[in-house]
RNA sequence: GGAGAGGUGGCCGAGUGGUUGAAGGCGCGCCCCUGCUAAGGGCGUAUAGGUUAACUCUUAUCGAGGGUUCGAAUCCCUCCCUCUCCGCCA
């Protein structure tokens, strides 16, 4: 959410830098709705002023014992005027809170002009694809060879974009799960949690998912109105939601381990075959909450954490910066890191990185208190995939593979599979 | 699931219809006194809006949302949450 004053000052400037990013910003309609609810709420708050003062007036003449009858015929017709204006007045607000609710964050000065992922733009590589003197496979051929990876039996059980991991595939996901924690735990200084994987409306709203998102999200169908999470992002970055944190507090690093729950609405065709895209996948998410002068430094910070990853798994990627037109809804500086996927000769996303500033510290009300002004001030908040477990399985078979079928453990990776140094499918 | 109690400011805690945005305490900030690692005293200390050049003035907020009333932290209804006991349960 945007600085409501910053947008009654300046709506013209906000309009234009919003541009960039796709949003068309209707200033006009913006400023006409404004106007109203300047007139009516001015007119709204002498009545209630009016009426507060009478009542007072009636409270007092009847402690001194005076006839109050006169005074109550005064204030006869104001209730009915005073609650019209209020009806009126909440109309307008609740239409400028729609608008405010929709308008996507300012992107910072370094995103690039462009519709889609075409005009990204790589600012950093890493590691080299590997050339392989066998026909190299993908994943899908890999695992569904001997059933490590069973798409068929998932369909069955639920449906479409959902897998069946096996054996040593599975203990694979396991491991990697466990090896991101650790690195992240005891090499980047985050705290571990465990949170639920299920939030309610508040806490999709707080991180931009509700209200323009609903659509990609599963929602519980029952009165209590949760959402699964679509990543930990969400019940991790609410742990500060309505609190005003000490300034000793910041920043806080979290790290989570969870499933990610994505409806996938409007990617109809895309990627179907294989566990690039899925319904349901596991994810360490990274998330920190810190001072705003801090989240520049932090952004970056957390998106080396996210490498660090891949080149202690030895898998060759990339880092993009995100143009205007592929930047989230919440987000002012997006860096993907796009891993090599030799099924697909290609890079792929494995990590997004964000920094929303205080976008969604506003939506949420996550404040600190800052010692030089005494006064609560909204934190920042910045996030990224450390990494997608799912992705990250993927590029671990397909980039070790061999020409026996057999996958290699990535040296990383085989004290969490009982020191074995190579994995064969069931 | 059943029975009961309760949700008030950064924290604790008064307050059952009329200057209560809210006593008192703690914490915090500034100052004074004391001159020694103690204590005492004074003042200040919620949030979000509107209005104003500013001072001022003003509105809303006592879990959330409705209602009654000239007037609601206080009365009524619905919901949420917390605690205690019982039941159930991985």
């Amino acid at each position: 959410m945007l600085d409501l004053k910053r947008l009654r000052t300046e709506p013209e400037t906000v309009a234009e830098l919003l541009k960039k990013k796709g949003h068309d910003f209707d200033v006009a309609a913006f400023s006409a709705l404004e106007e109203k609810r300047k007139a009516l709420q001015v007119d709204t708050e002498s009545l209630q002023n009016e009426r507060n003062t009478k009542s007072r007036n009636i409270g007092n003449a009847k402690a001194a014992g005076e006839d109050i009858a006169p005074l109550l015929a005064e204030v006869d017709d104001l209730k009915a005027t005073l609650q019209k204006k209020e009806v009126e007045l909440d109309v307008i607000v609740g239409e400028l809170e729609t608008i405010l609710h929709g308008v996507p964050n300012i992107p910072d000065e370094r995103v690039p002009e462009g519709a889609d992922e075409e005009s990204n733009q790589e600012i950093r590589t890493w590691g080299k694809p590997r050339s392989f003197d066998f026909e190299a496979k993908d994943h899908i051929e890999l695992g569904e060879a001997r059933g490590g990876l069973d798409f068929e039996t998932a369909v069955k059980i639920t449906g479409s974009r959902f897998v069946v991991m096996q054996g040593e595939v599975a203990k694979l996901h396991r491991a990697l799960v466990q090896f991101m924690l650790d690195v992240h735990t005891t090499e980047h200084g985050y705290t571990e949690v465990n949170v639920p994987n299920m939030v309610n409306a508040e806490s999709a709203f707080g991180t931009g998912q509700l209200p323009k998102f609903a659509d990609d999200l599963f929602e519980l169908k029952d009165d209590r109105g949760f959402y699964l999470i679509p990543t930990a992002e969400v019940p991790v970055t609410n742990i500060v939601r309505d609190e005003i944190v000490e300034a000793d507090a910041l920043p806080m690093k979290f790290a989570c381990h969870s499933p990610c729950f994505r409806s996938e609405a409007g990617s109809y065709g895309k990627d179907t075959r294989g566990m690039i895209r899925q319904h349901q996948f596991e994810k360490v998410e990274l998330v920190q909450l810190v001072k705003p002068e801090q989240s520049k430094q932090a952004h970056e910070d957390l998106t080396h954490h996210a490498e660090v990853i891949l080149q202690k798994l030895e898998l060759p990627y990339r880092v993009v910066i995100l143009c205007g037109g592929d930047l989230g809804f919440s987000a002012e500086l997006t860096y993907d890191i796009e891993v090599w996927v030799p099924g697909q000769d290609t890079f792929r996303e494995i990590s997004s990185c964000s920094n929303f500033g205080d976008f969604q510290a506003r939506r949420m009300q996550a404040r600190w208190r800052n010692p030089n002004t005494g006064k609560p001030e909204l934190i920042h908040t910045v996030n990224g995939s450390g990494l997608a477990v799912g992705r990250t399985l993927i590029a671990v078979l397909e980039n070790y593979q061999n020409a026996d079928g057999s996958v290699t453990v990535p040296l990383a990776l085989q004290p969490y599979m009982g020191g074995a140094s190579t994995i064969l499918f069931p």
